[in-house]
DNA sequence: TAGTGGTCTAGACCACATG
DNA sequence: ATGTGGTCTAGACCACTAT
């Protein structure tokens, strides 16, 4: 199937093509009786106009809708039967648009209880986000303790990296995490300052749990993906005064640049990571 | 539904309870017309026998079949109608066995050709397992050169990790993985001697292409998973030497233990990388 | 033209959670 | 008892590949 909402491709030879509700087609319903000629020729006039399987479209959907706030982290989707008769579709392509959803860890599903929007309030999230484990094994019990949390000019790279307007200020932060007392890692973040208005060390050390919660929490932000590059490097100065460590030891370098929906770059974090007792953790699957 | 091969729940409420082939039911047919009977008690009767959907008794048969050696890497498996019909099941049972193995790399679909066992021979195989890129961006052009091959009785804790018996032997391996003639990574491996006999240093250096598909043709052994524990320390003598850096540089140590199939341990690696013009890329998704 | 995987539908029933 | 997601089936048609 190649049916889309940009209207070209209806034209399929299905003998009945659910419309995927009112408010989706541009076109008169007649135009998906001509078989394969709307679409053939579209094909060669515009040059690549994407088309995906219906399920796809109802994922984009859902991600459009979660995006602008419509259900919030924490709280349940409307169930399968309920979506599909919203959409127009079968539940059975409601299923497969939502199990790519949680696949990618935007919805989690629960047997008897229904589909929720994940959140970083969860236990599992931040599995997800923090790759720091004990070299005994398991998850270290980390405390994080904000060092300093100022609106600046970002660096030029940060500019970029976060797709920023030249001269717009960010929030950077420098908080330490401490495993046992002990400083383990010293992460620097920088922010999008249009987005975390309001952002203050009072507010992030009054917080306790993960950053990625409060950002989600209370400016709206939730971070679903990031890349991270690694490096042994030797400690810089001012990082290596903050962990107590000597100036020069090799220390891991963690740097991230976290999305949110439709690939939005929002967050850059450096991390710094001492691994005497700990390393950090990668899943090869 | 839960139905299983272990012949107790064959009693589920099922109109048609499909029998998986002959082969698989330890008890007359008449046993599964009995509603909720036998089912319940055995659930009270054996703790916790485990019961899983037909799907995923597909999916393990066809690892089994593979693990056999039933199909090779590289070679199409039967279609979906065919596996259909092999198993007495349907073609959306085996299609979503089918869809966990591919989502696991384990096989790989191509539409219009059939679904194939997946090889370290493929590009796709070499992006997942190795994680060295250009600090520019993109996969760098290596080159590998094996220093040394012998076998040897490993390390306590090679022994451990790879579950053999205690005097058994284990072949090591030292290569340089090579970017631009520069070093880049130093790795060491062991493998479990029994799994690779007759692997010698000159096999090793006539071969060209990555150790993983040499490993896959002629010792019958695919690596599937792997997990990893980063640490950055510093470099110490014997590594230095050979990396041609100063000792007690920052490199990067990369501990591999890599599994096959039914998570059976089949390779320990150490990778020193040096991470001045590259890094470790990593994708939290 | 035939064979493969990919999408979509419709309907049944099971398993789990909650009231 | 009801509603949710989870599994399984059957059948249709589309898209792609090869011959």
């Amino acid at each position: 199937m190649s049916r889309d909402l940009l209207s070209l491709n209806q034209a399929t030879s299905r003998q009945e093509a659910p419309s995927l509700g009112p408010d989706l087609s541009g076109l008169p319903k007649a135009a998906s009786e001509l078989p394969g000629i709307g679409a053939e020729a579209s094909k060669e006039a515009f040059d690549a106009p994407t088309f995906s399987p219906l399920y796809r479209q109802i994922k984009d959907r859902l991600m459009r809708a979660l995006d602008s706030g419509e259900w919030q982290p924490g709280q349940m989707v409307p169930s399968e039967h309920e979506l599909a008769k919203r959409y127009g579709v079968s539940q059975g392509t409601v299923r497969k648009a939502i199990e790519e959803l949680a696949a990618e860890h935007v919805l989690v599903r629960h047997q008897g209880k229904g589909t929720f929007v994940s959140s970083h309030h969860e236990e599992r999230a931040q599995f997800r986000f923090l790759r720091l484990r004990r070299d005994a094994g398991g998850l270290p019990a980390t405390e994080s303790s904000i060092l300093e949390c100022r609106r600046v000019r970002p660096p030029a790279d940060v500019t970029r990296e976060l797709q920023m307007r030249a001269g717009e200020s960010a929030v950077f932060i420098r908080r330490m995490l401490t495993v046992d007392a002990f400083p383990a890692v010293l992460d620097e973040l920088w922010l999008p300052g249009s987005l975390f208005r309001g952002l203050t060390q009072e507010r992030l050390q009054q917080y306790k749990g993960p950053l990625y919660a409060l950002f989600e929490a209370s400016f709206g932000t939730r971070m679903l993906k990031a890349r991270e590059q690694l490096k042994a490097i030797s400690c810089p100065a001012d990082q290596a005064l903050l962990l107590g460590i000597e100036v020069g030891k090799p220390v891991l370098l963690v740097d991230r640049l976290s999305t949110t929906y439709q690939d939005r770059p929002v967050e850059v974090r450096r991390g710094f990571y001492l691994t005497e007792k700990h390393h950090y953790f990668n899943a090869l699957v």
